[in-house]
DNA sequence: CTGAAAGCGCTTACAG
DNA sequence: CTGAAAGCGCTTACAG
């Protein structure tokens, strides 16, 4: 491929000002015409790494995500990566599949490829690579979970609300055989709606014995098994509560598969909302993360970090409870 | 951040000698002892932008693709990044939401940032800027959709026989009117979708006027659009087939909110397979891609080419008809 | 407005 | 095994 000098002895001018046309420079028209000319000719692309290596700047962010097939990632991966697109910025994706090794390895790469800034959902709650990129001042902001002990602003919903509220709801319809399809605890939404569930329980003066809390890895295979072992209780619970929308999809294949009708003989609930919970009989009740101001928020807090206009402040938004047909009180009295 | 120059002299040892320690030449077991320390001391990582300007290979891959919320290209998406990562690329994500437009900024980047290989499934059946890539000598290998004229393997699900097998079903059922929510008909999988779809028809003395195909874009709005318009013809359908997944969601959403009873008042299939399909009542008549089977293809062929081993051929797979329970014979006699 | 030159951080023949 | 030096393709003070 053609280069800066190729460009500049075809058009009789210096790799100075072939660079001053395409970096915006003063160039007279005459001799910008001619560069362009030749460039054309010669079918000329500047080279970005040239670029990136001289100016210290790659225009490139990292996304690291525990997972693309998670509808909620996809959404924000979309925004973020609309945002970064329309501000000049490439994206290189990260899929870390919820393993902290994987995240590790992105991590570094990210940091070798030397991109301007990282948007990163981590899989665990500690990460001694977040602690380096911190070091390094590489712009971090973390999208719907963090890690503690990093400085860099959150974007992400609160949940603890909605699932007591949720509690409540469930427990106003008579049931008092709760239980929770959890995320890792070590995470801190699995961790948050795992607490405010039990903790708003409590309050209600409802147990949750340990046998009701099944702990799945945020992934829908992990939903099914969870719900096969609740489903295989002596005392089986009469309304569950998923901590995800794909430990949900996994339950909810799995109460298909025993025969289970919702809500007559359980009553269901899910963390995330999904557009086709509406399309089920009964519709799906869930509660919602608002997903684009989520990822709008995400997608203009970092290239605003990169340019060092500012330190943006976290933004934490609230999520919501939408109540549709898929609890009924316990014992088959809907 | 530290260089391989600080790297060097904190180690007493040439620059050379801490290339070679990183990139694997011969170095003593002393030497390479104390270069490790030295970088350890100094938080060194090497700057993959040098490398890549030295060179000429950045060990990152472009993925381009319509649209990040189709579950189908998520998943592609998913294989590419992984069979990617594993092989020591980083994947850069372009969203081009069916716009060329988007798209030719997207492939203007990705050449300018010198990728060593782009996947992409083409807006539209021409691109100029694919041309220029060819000739770039870029390797590219087209996901799901190609465009004519460009010399690259395709990797991509046929759905032609799938298709006609689904007519053939449904007028074994009874119907004849039928319908079909295309999607552009001017990108392959639209156009090949389309026409099998009336050829099969034809084929079986079905005729399908006008104004029974309604064009939609492949994304979910445009589905629920024409779901709206065929409801509100004078000889409605008694069976519509929607041409992907998203606008299949949208038809479906559409059904629901006219409360139109499926299958009994109107039969519906879908092409492509998705997880929630199975949890519907009732359970939806899709045509599935191997989607697995086309993303591992797809992922291993890129860095085969960037690594000039071989020219890979086509990799074309079949699509495969899965009859569930949302089709009966017309006029209510399910 | 334009050009000569230095330098961004690496890798890699070449010599020892 | 180790080092000195050239060069990858740019940008940007500096001088004219």
């Amino acid at each position: 491929m053609a280069t800066i000098r190729d460009v500049a002895r075809e058009a009789g001018v210096s790799v100075a000002t072939v660079s001053r046309v395409f970096g915006g420079g003063g160039v007279s028209a005459g001799t910008r015409e001619r560069v362009l000319a030749a460039s054309e000719r010669l079918g000329y692309r500047p080279n970005a790494v040239a670029r990136a290596l001289r100016v210290e700047a790659t225009r490139t962010l990292g996304l690291v995500i525990p997972n693309v097939m998670n509808p909620f990632f996809t959404a924000v991966a979309r925004a973020v990566e609309d945002a970064a697109r329309e501000r000049g910025y490439s994206l290189i994706l990260g899929n870390t599949d919820e393993d902290p090794e994987k995240e590790a390895r992105y991590l570094e790469v990210l940091l070798e490829k030397r991109v301007d800034g990282i948007a990163i959902s981590p899989a665990r709650a500690a990460s001694p690579h977040l602690a380096e990129i911190e070091r390094a001042g590489v712009p971090v902001v973390f999208l719907d979970r963090y890690v503690a002990g990093v400085e860099a602003p959150v974007v992400r919903a609160d949940g603890r609300r909605a699932v007591d509220e949720l509690v409540g709801y469930l427990a106003g319809l008579g049931h008092r055989r709760l239980a929770i399809i959890s995320g890792p605890p070590e995470t801190v939404t699995g961790g948050e709606r795992l607490e405010s569930f039990l903790a708003g329980a409590r309050r209600r003066g409802i147990g949750v014995p340990e046998e009701r809390v099944a702990y799945g890895d945020f992934r829908r295979e992990s939903g099914a098994r969870a719900m096969r072992r609740l489903l295989r209780l002596a005392e089986p619970p009469t309304a569950v509560f998923a901590a995800n929308n794909l430990m949900a999809l996994g339950a909810l294949e799995e109460l298909d598969r025993a025969g289970v009708r919702v809500p007559k003989e359980m009553s269901f609930a899910s963390f995330d909302d999904v557009s086709w919970f509406r399309l089920l009989r009964p519709p799906v009740t869930a509660i919602a993360q608002p997903i684009r101001r989520l990822g709008e928020a995400a997608a203009r807090m970092l290239p605003e970090m990169v340019e060092g206009r500012e330190r943006p402040g976290s933004v934490v938004l609230e999520a919501e409870l939408v109540v549709r047909g898929s609890c009924a009180a316990p014992g088959g009295g809907g």
